[in-house]
DNA sequence: TTATATATTTGCAATGGTTTCAGAAATGAA
DNA sequence: TTCATTTCTGAAACCATTGCAAATATATAA
């Protein structure tokens, strides 16, 4: 858990105005294990920011993706979900409960990837899929 | 290039009966080095079969994807769009021209995610993004 | 403080890719 | 041929996301 005060210092080194709805949904997203669709997030705080509407939360959820500060997850096409963690890692997806995990992915796991020369990467996802360990013994 | 007498063949195998719709549509997709959206294949099958339509070209495309013939890739969140090639390789989509790169991964590539002990996995994408070298000099 | 400008949020309507639907056409079996 | 099944089609529905313009909040200047 990080503390709200850092997350304000955070927001506004990134040149963004810490309102409350912003930091509110910064906390949240940051804060949260679990991968939460711009919805989720709307949810969440609708009860404690009684007039948020839907389309702050995607906005802002856009601004801290641009700006770098949480990463957007395509993992499943039919929806779009968002991680507050920016480190080098991959996701799993469990076929059956929809659950998504995170893993560790050692440094140089690009030099997996053969012609890479001559490429300028801005980005890496490892998206897995399959059947996480509950649902795999059923 | 891949006939379509053994297209037809696979497509048999599959359990797929080969109209003369999806022979075309497979054929396309498989002979494609471009990433074709459903969109595209419908455009470019649109002259040679007058009467395709677009929910046909949606409803065979997840079909062979159900079938694991072909893959869907969501590298970019704003589209979906087709590989024929369902061997192990990453997706390079570059930021400036669009244009999506295929590039070869090491069979042993998952050795480099950590912890994935207990995990049945059925499928893996590696997405890489950035500027493709033309793009890069500019 | 008040006035003014700027930034942010809101609600609603519109967008557009995708899916669904029911009927029509084609196909295969008997 | 007839019947059942599969496949195809066009139109309509769906729904997450975005665009827009008005309302609100915040910062700056006077």
């Amino acid at each position: 858990m990080v503390s709200r005060a850092e997350l304000k210092e955070e927001l506004t080194k990134a040149g963004i105005r810490p309102s409350v709805q912003r930091l509110a949904i910064f906390e949240y997203v940051r804060n949260s294990c679990q991968h939460p669709t711009a919805e989720v997030v709307y949810e969440a705080l609708h009860d404690e920011l009684g007039s948020l509407s839907l389309t702050t939360v995607y906005n802002t959820l856009k601004l801290f993706v641009d700006a770098g500060l949480i990463q957007m997850l395509t993992i499943d096409d039919t929806f779009r979900c968002f991680d507050g963690d920016c480190s080098n890692h991959a996701h799993f997806l469990c076929n059956r409960c929809g659950k998504i995990m995170d893993f560790g992915i050692k440094k140089d796991f690009l030099s997996m990837v053969e012609g890479l020369e001559g490429l300028e990467i801005t980005d890496a996802q490892l998206y897995l899929k399959g059947f996480c360990p509950k649902c795999s013994k059923k």
